[in-house]
DNA sequence: CGTTGGTTCGAACGCTCGATCGGCCCAACC
DNA sequence: GGTTGGGCCGATCGAGCGTTCGAACCAACG
């Protein structure tokens, strides 16, 4: 039960990383409960058994699927916030940085976009405050936009942030990486579409464009 | 095998469409793999070999909830395409179509959005080419505003087309039913939200929304 | 009344699953 | 060189799953 929170050396740690690598392709692919731990038993060339020595129930390995995931998301965005001051820059690095680590991740992003009713309890209680983090922060985002752009328009800002957020995960539904446009040029696109709308009128995203580095 | 093509009287029909609306409250409370035929046995009040008589899998039986759903919001939107020949007006329609569906049967929407995966071979052939329609008649429905705008934007249609569904899709994440946004709003939002940046600097969504009756 | 055919059911089959348990291996340390 | 303990495994358990099968029910019809 405590098992794994004892060893914190760095190769079992990597093995770990390793294993919850393998299992999010799996579940990414076949759906959290249609994919079996035998199969990443298989895949991972660990016997069954010895699997549960890294994680103590299939539940735990899905959970840290997504907290990891998520962690990094956040973590990522809120090292790329201290770089601007600007509304809209700052707008464009949070598009940029989920944009970019679905890209880079996609199996454990599939799995954190689409396995969030697949846990339960305590596990599911944690995943929601990551996630509420994360959309608060979004949120707050969007508000400074709007703020700054001095726009008093009434379109909510929970469905703002929940259509950006729409956007920008499904847009992987129909992506091949490297078959498809680049990301660097999705993000744009993205950033482009929901700034033009969102700011609307008020401020068209062609001007928007030139404010940051 | 040849069973549920046999019996066409309505009776028969009307038990078949209340297990499937029952079938995709739980499909879409627990997912399609973790449900089982078992509790909608319980829920239904019909015994498990029973309903066996309605259909001849599990499979199918998702098959069929994704189906009808999918046909009822094409052949809805058809029909209410019918009614407008200018391009704002038709999306505004189309948006509106998708958004009050999902509010309506949110159930089946939910299982359509997310199990895609969970069908395999025919049943997932044929839900693609559904989807597939669709799809390419929203981005025809974006060529045509694109086109009367006179704009010519940069941004790809597939791109522009996705970023849509997710926005629709994503909403009801976090919508419940009464308690929030009246549809219609909601839809209103969203057709701004969309047009004022896909048609960007060209023509804010303010002056489209006169047009339409 | 007897037969049909649509409808329903209880019981069971075969299978896969997640999880467990006792023990083996082997490097590190006394 | 004996002991410890992290790492790993084969064998197996109990449970739940989707599905099947043969029989029973019952209104309609001859």
């Amino acid at each position: 039960m405590a098992k794994n929170t004892l060893p914190a050396t760095s190769e079992h740690e990597e093995k770990l990383e390793r294993l919850l690598a393998v299992a999010a392709e799996i579940f990414a692919e076949k759906g959290y409960h249609h994919a079996s731990i035998r199969e990443l038993s298989r895949r991972a060339g660990v016997s069954l058994s010895g699997l549960y020595y890294y994680f103590s129930s299939k539940e735990e390995l899905l959970f840290m699927i997504q907290e990891r995931s998520l962690r990094r998301v956040l973590d990522g965005l809120k090292h790329k916030l201290k770089r601007s001051d600007e509304p809209a820059g700052r707008l464009r690095a949070m598009i940029g940085n989920h944009v970019g680590f679905f890209a880079q991740n996609m199996a454990a992003m599939k799995v954190l976009t689409h396995e969030f009713d697949s846990l339960e309890g305590k596990y599911k209680a944690r995943i929601r405050d990551l996630r509420l983090e994360y959309s608060n922060l979004c949120t707050e985002l969007l508000r400074e936009l709007r703020r700054s752009t001095g726009s008093d328009e009434v379109l909510p800002l929970n469905v703002a942030t929940s259509a950006l957020f729409g956007m920008m995960n499904w847009i992987y539904t129909g992506y091949q990486p490297g078959s498809s446009i680049p990301v660097d040029r999705l993000s744009e696109h993205l950033f482009r579409l929901f700034t033009g709308g969102f700011s609307s009128s008020a401020e068209p995203a062609a001007s928007l464009e030139r404010r940051v580095g």
